[in-house]
DNA sequence: TCTCAATTTGCATACGTATGCAGAACAATC
DNA sequence: GATTGTTCTGCATACGTATGCAAATTGAGA
């Protein structure tokens, strides 16, 4: 045991060829005869070499590495966007590096260094933003960014968010035909476009049909939050009898309020809607109302994107808004006659 | 725009100096008077100099890079188990390159494979077993591995696990004082060393009471199979009247067989208790009672175990296994008097 | 068998950095 | 100021691979 490194030239001096033949046949595209192969391969196999990716790299400029920044994997959306990136780049001969930040700009210039230190192919940043003085450095570096799940004006920054006006607007819509006249909403963070849009998306749909918003607090997308917001705003005798959460994650949190510390029927008293649908969603416990946030076809956008920028040299930047349907379950009143949109 | 990247040598062009010393000025403990220091410094930041990791590591052997491999993290104890060896790696200058894998030996094969290309300077897999010819070409390529949450006989993988059996018969001593006389299991994924060490440990300390198992199902880890092992087991007039699920994300499943389809009572007619303690399960829709395994404790033992054979050039293989508290939540019956490991 | 084109191979070099070695600069001591 | 010991610096080379170029081989056609 403990026979170490082997390399392109061991493999060479062993089956008695140079180390660029071996290079080549290690090279999808090169120019190698078959009895090359067969002789290299062999030695390959009997020494048991392997490619070294990060010597390779050196010299591509292509490190087959992508880094993933995110900010918390609390939220179960985090964690099955990570899987599915992951699944869905590794296919492509890629992997994802990961780098944890706390959610403000210190962490995230630091981080962001040691990013580009690894010469990664590209960068994904799950809700995450970026300063001005950040996109630039990669841009300059040459290294392609996708927001996954958070936009920004900079125009240089690719995104890929679901529609979250149109999600808003659609649960206002649905709350306000559901006869609900006192109408809150727990908001995602303010600093978050996701937040922001769903918000404003909300709002809109309200005044649409006339009504307003009863009360609004930030959540800040964190589970105490919510629930102290949640707590607040419930507590008193003229308490609304709908509130749209900014995501599922907070939406539990206060399911959980309203039910177990409040004792309030949801939704005989209360009506729920969450945005995300995560899977948890959908367990009988809390058989959350939400707008699904299409996951699939969110990393497929992102993973494209990228794709198209590392290997074709794409230049376009991608603002990508998906649309999601308002999964219905039993956590908010349904207005006679909804179309189900699952079916 | 697009300045790209910036060399050691255009840095020591640009300063007046030699590469040598651009180098060193950025290898900690070199040998760099202050005045060099200060030129170096200098010229970098205008030229916005950062060192190439790739390149670094191609000649100091170390990638700084540590490969995660993992088989789902749907179940929540991963995600977090994820975000807390990320962040207590990155405090040491390390980062997770991750490897998604279906959990049978051809697919971790493959990935073991793009691993070792990848020339990490460790490996963690989680909840994953390793093939003895895969350890061995670890071993070979000196490249230490650590089991996280799972175990193995294999004298050359270091392992860290909370103590199973022991939590296992905790549990059973649990349920037995708790007057429970017909006690089930629906088992972890008996293809896992957690899995089979649980069910001993149950059995042990069932035993150990003049208890039996009234019966026993494989859950397989699984959200799907646990509720169907569920449904069966508790459908017909004879059920059990307490059930250890071999981990949290199964218990969810089980429960909400029990209370929504079965409409049974828990803990009235039924008591639970699960293993793992992630967070889902302290919340109050679920609150469960359950085997805390310590993630923080197991994260800094799997690190440090890692950083020693890298850093230190351990050869002790470590097998820990770590012991946790139940955490008495609502349920399980409680026994009358009994301490809460909680305080 | 000889010629010419097409294919395959080896040589040399490059990627960006770290480091042993020897010489240069410096500080300290007499 | 000469001598010694110490700290810095530059030179050269190495890490493991990919690739342009020229030389070598192959195969076809006459």
């Amino acid at each position: 045991m403990g026979s170490e490194k082997v390399t392109s030239v061991e493999v060479a001096r062993h089956a008695g060829v140079s180390q660029s033949a071996v290079s080549r046949v290690f090279t999808p595209g090169a120019s190698v005869s078959p009895k090359m192969a067969d002789k290299v391969l062999k030695a390959a196999e009997e020494l048991g070499y392997r490619p070294n990716v990060l010597a390779r790299s050196l010299i591509t400029g292509r490190s087959r590495i992508i880094g993933l920044v995110v900010a918390y994997l609390e939220n179960q959306f985090y964690p099955d966007a990570l899987e599915k990136l992951s699944n869905a780049l590794q296919a492509h001969g890629y992997h994802i590096l990961v780098f944890m930040v706390s959610n403000d700009d210190a962490g995230i210039d630091k981080v962001m260094g040691e990013l580009l230190d690894y010469q990664v192919d590209g960068i994904i940043t799950a809700s995450v933003g970026m300063s001005n003085e950040l996109a630039s450095r990669c841009s300059n570096a040459g290294v392609p960014v996708v927001l996954f799940n958070r936009g920004q004006d900079d125009e240089r920054l690719n995104q890929v968010t679901s529609n979250n006006f149109e999600g808003g607007r659609k649960i206002a819509e649905f709350l306000v035909a559901g006869g609900h006249k006192r109408i809150a909403h727990i908001a995602g963070w303010a600093g978050s476009s996701t937040g922001r849009d769903r918000e404003a998306g909300f709002r809109a749909g309200l005044e649409a049909a006339g009504q307003e918003l009863l009360a609004c607090v930030d959540g800040m997308y964190r589970r105490e939050t919510a629930a102290a917001a949640a707590l607040d705003m419930f507590k008193g005798g003229d308490r609304p009898d709908a509130v749209f959460v900014g995501n599922d994650h907070m939406a539990f949190a206060v399911m959980d309020v309203l039910r177990f510390e409040l004792k309030l029927d949801v939704p005989g008293d209360v009506s729920v809607v969450g945005y995300d649908d995560v899977p948890l969603s959908s367990w009988p416990a809390y058989d959350l109302t939400t707008l699904r946030q299409p996951s699939n076809r969110m990393v497929e956008a992102t993973v494209s994107t990228l794709l198209g920028w590392i290997e074709e040299g794409s230049k376009d930047v991608q603002k990508i808004k998906i649309d999601g349907p308002l999964m219905i379950r039993g956590s908010a009143r349904v207005p006679e006659g909804w179309p189900n949109e699952r079916l």
